[in-house]
DNA sequence: TTGTACGCGTTATCAA
DNA sequence: TTGATAACGCGTACAA
């Protein structure tokens, strides 16, 4: 019933190459066996089979993007980037939303090893470098973070960012700096606490393990922060945020039990989600959409690249 | 270099059937024949090719999600739900990111067509139903809107949610309803029109064809409706909104303004995003994960199938 | 400019 | 329990 390619070619009485030139939009093709091979598509209903296109040339057109959610506004923003240069491309993107568990991520390694997806782009991983690795022969493998492999990536220098927010806050006269962020491990948020830690030896600040608050992504969990710094008998005068949304419930919380910020309390955060703007908090902007469609073009790529985006601090009214 | 299954068959010197059967954990295999295979794997460095697979099979195990952004709260939990159900059943996301452009909502159907994906989900759509129609019989296609058609989906009684919240209003003595919606076109916003004239009409409340504001999606959105209001010479008392972005951004502007809410301005949103508990917005609580669930497992089956899921209403201070 | 014939890598069928 | 062989449908040298 459903004509394939030989099908048309009987029918217009021509052969499948010539079928396949038409289809292709190859030359060498008369226009009177060209207007008769139309003809025999419309008549056949002839509808072509991607996959075996995609057996013969060994390619999909499809690129894999791993994130742990897309419900975050920073994966989403970097999602868009990516979504937006996809389309450009004429590619499609295929999900792997993780929930940081490395069994996806494997599960997405295993579509480039059999040529399901073209590259794979991590926007974020739980899985061993020594894991990912092997897998580059199988096609170009993009990160989200700076790391001392041979392998492209788009970064931002976290460590130094981090620097300049701590010196920032520094300036403004905190003394006793925490920061919160999404989870210890992961080369970003170790970057974090390198200059974390070097910051305040440089200083001679105090150092308070209390001061440092995982899982810190939405909403709930600022606001879960400012409870326990409100019952601590320690307090920082100062918090990095790494997402709006966190910095966003803290100031929530606070409000509610009567610290004020900036002057009890500084509060910088990170992104400048619209949250930011809305509630006047100071924060360090990162392109993020600029970093998916760098990220993208980057799986196009077979060789080795290394691109470096920059922040921007945004001052506003919470340090 | 690369080994094939043939290649696989001539080391382990066994047929490609049985190596197939190996593959595949077929049973009807000797165990010594089967270790003979597994060796011959190991040794000639084979991989799976999916595509061949697919073409042999004529499936992929990619269901395309279209939406027209990731980015916003809304879409981003559908998907988030979609997701999840993927991962449960072990297939894959496609994204059609289409920012309400037609051509991209084509592209995805044309992907059906071709058996580059094995069912098409519709988050919100901007082609009209005739053409989407004779893509079904390609793959199941599956709508998340009520829409009088032979097809699967799954829908909030729009027109019958739209009217209880206006009723809901009206009892709180607001009489001067206006309200904020996404596009006017598509079903869902359509019931929702229908809905308030309905409403207006047989409570004899003024119509006013400026209380209908329109691209209403993000915080920025609702902070531009305020301003409008605020130098208009009728003024709504009360703002049906159908998401709690734009509903945040009433609010902030509203506070700006000098506008007291609820006194002022009734504010209802919908979708109970977390920014609607920070803000103690009243609103609407729709269970879109649990939506996304739903349009997975029905993306699964040939048979047509309407789902209706049910919302909450969760008062807070904004009313 | 056109056609033949083979390659792509797997699964399915059917006979042995 | 195993194997030979035919699909699956398209792209493309190479020959004409």
């Amino acid at each position: 019933m459903v004509a394939n390619i030989r099908d048309v070619a009987r029918i217009a009485g021509v052969s499948v190459t010539t079928v396949s030139r038409v289809l292709n939009h190859h030359p060498y093709v008369q226009e009177e066996k060209r207007q008769a091979v139309l003809a025999a598509i419309e008549k056949s209903g002839y509808v072509k089979n991607m996959n075996a296109v995609n057996l013969s040339t060994g390619q999909t057109g499809m690129i894999g993007v791993v994130l742990p959610f897309t419900d975050h506004p920073y994966f989403a923003a970097l999602l868009k980037g990516l979504a937006e240069e996809a389309r450009a491309h004429r590619k499609k993107l295929v999900l792997f939303q993780t929930d940081y568990q490395a069994d996806q991520e494997i599960e997405a390694l295993e579509m480039l090893k059999h040529k399901q997806i073209d590259a794979l782009i991590f926007c974020s991983r739980s899985s061993e470098w020594q894991v990912i690795k092997p897998y580059q022969s199988f096609g170009p493998i993009v990160m989200c973070e700076e790391i001392q492999e041979d392998v492209s990536y788009t970064f931002i220098d976290q460590y130094q960012v981090f620097l300049n927010a701590l010196h920032y806050l520094d300036q403004k006269g905190y003394q006793q700096i925490g920061y919160c962020i999404g989870r210890r491990s992961g080369t970003n948020s170790q970057a974090r606490e390198r200059a974390y830690r070097d910051f305040l030896k440089s200083r001679q600040f105090p150092v308070n393990e209390s001061w440092i608050f995982e899982n810190c992504y939405h909403v709930q969990d600022g606001e879960r922060v400012l409870e326990e710094i409100s019952v601590a008998t320690q307090r920082p005068d100062a918090l990095l945020v790494t997402n709006d949304q966190t910095a966003a419930g803290i100031l929530i919380k606070a409000q509610e039990k009567g610290f004020s910020v900036p002057e009890d309390l500084g509060v910088m955060g990170f992104d400048n989600h619209p949250i930011a703007g809305m509630l006047s908090i100071t924060t360090i902007e990162l392109p993020l959409e600029e970093m998916g469609r760098k990220l993208f073009r980057q799986s196009l790529k077979q060789e080795i690249s290394k691109e470096e985006v920059y922040v921007k601090l945004v001052e506003r009214k919470t340090v």
